[in-house]
DNA sequence: GCGACAG
DNA sequence: ATCTTGTCGC
């Protein structure tokens, strides 16, 4: 658990984030070297951003690792923009199959969309689903864009990647353990459960081999109302 | 008032 | 991020 003291501010995630997120890489170089990473899918955008170096980019950097940008919203930039266009585009990606290119005013191909990640594993999908919102995906470090979506896609067992959608889901545990627990210990009731994010079927079958840990943990808490800005943060 | 707004 | 609302599957 840390303390965050940098506000969120939109373009200046990373200098947030980073801070923490650098030194468990670090601290696992020194104490387990053996579980370093290849790779770090990182919760936000890499660059597909206002300067083109989000936060996948700004952690990549400063460890030396791969990393993906894996955010779950278009942040428009460059001229990209999620408007009705965009969202026939996306509603598209359904049928149409994988991902197409973000391409920014300044020639640049910023990232990729991309859709429901393997249809093998999600066959009820065409049940009459709209829900359909996309991953974006952008290169963050040591990594082609397209190397990226793969990845990232064979890592999807919902909509968002194991790697973060864990990282997301023992972060929140951790916080709820550390601060009283208003939680589930009994599921009790048929009915009143937590809903899950994605769709129907999914066919038992994992990869064998999720070839990449990552990094990536955060969840802040309004922390009183106070305008400064101390927010408490799960990390693992 | 309205649109934007990674997390 | 958080919150609501709605849908669907078990």
């Amino acid at each position: 658990m840390v303390s965050l003291t940098a506000p969120y501010v939109s373009g200046f995630l990373a200098f947030r984030e980073v801070p923490f997120l650098l030194e468990l890489v670090q601290q696992l170089r020194e104490k387990e070297p053996g579980l370093m990473p290849q790779v770090l899918l990182v919760d936000g955008n890499g660059v597909l951003h206002h300067r083109g170096f989000g936060v996948a980019c700004h952690l990549g950097v400063l460890t030396d690792l791969p990393c993906v940008g894996v955010a779950k919203k278009l942040l428009q930039v460059d001229g990209l923009e999620n408007n009705a266009l965009h969202k026939e585009k996306i509603r598209l990606l359904q049928t149409q199959g994988d991902s197409f290119p973000l391409l920014g005013d300044s020639g640049t191909v910023l990232g990729m969309p991309t859709g429901q990640p393997s249809p093998s594993l999600s066959q009820a999908l065409r049940s009459h689903d709209r829900s359909t919102r996309p991953l974006y995906i952008s290169v963050g470090h040591r990594m082609s864009l397209e190397a990226a979506v793969r990845l990232t896609r064979c890592c999807c067992r919902f909509r968002i990647p194991e790697p973060v959608r864990q990282a997301d889901i023992c972060s929140r545990e951790h916080i709820r353990k550390s601060l009283g627990l208003p939680g589930p210990p009994t599921p009790r009731s048929p009915k009143a459960q937590r809903p899950v994010a994605c769709p129907k079927g999914d066919s038992g079958e994992s990869s064998g081999g999720a070839p990449s840990p990552q990094r990536q943990a955060d969840r802040t808490t309004p922390g009183g109302r106070r305008s400064t800005a101390q927010h408490q943060v799960g990390q693992r």
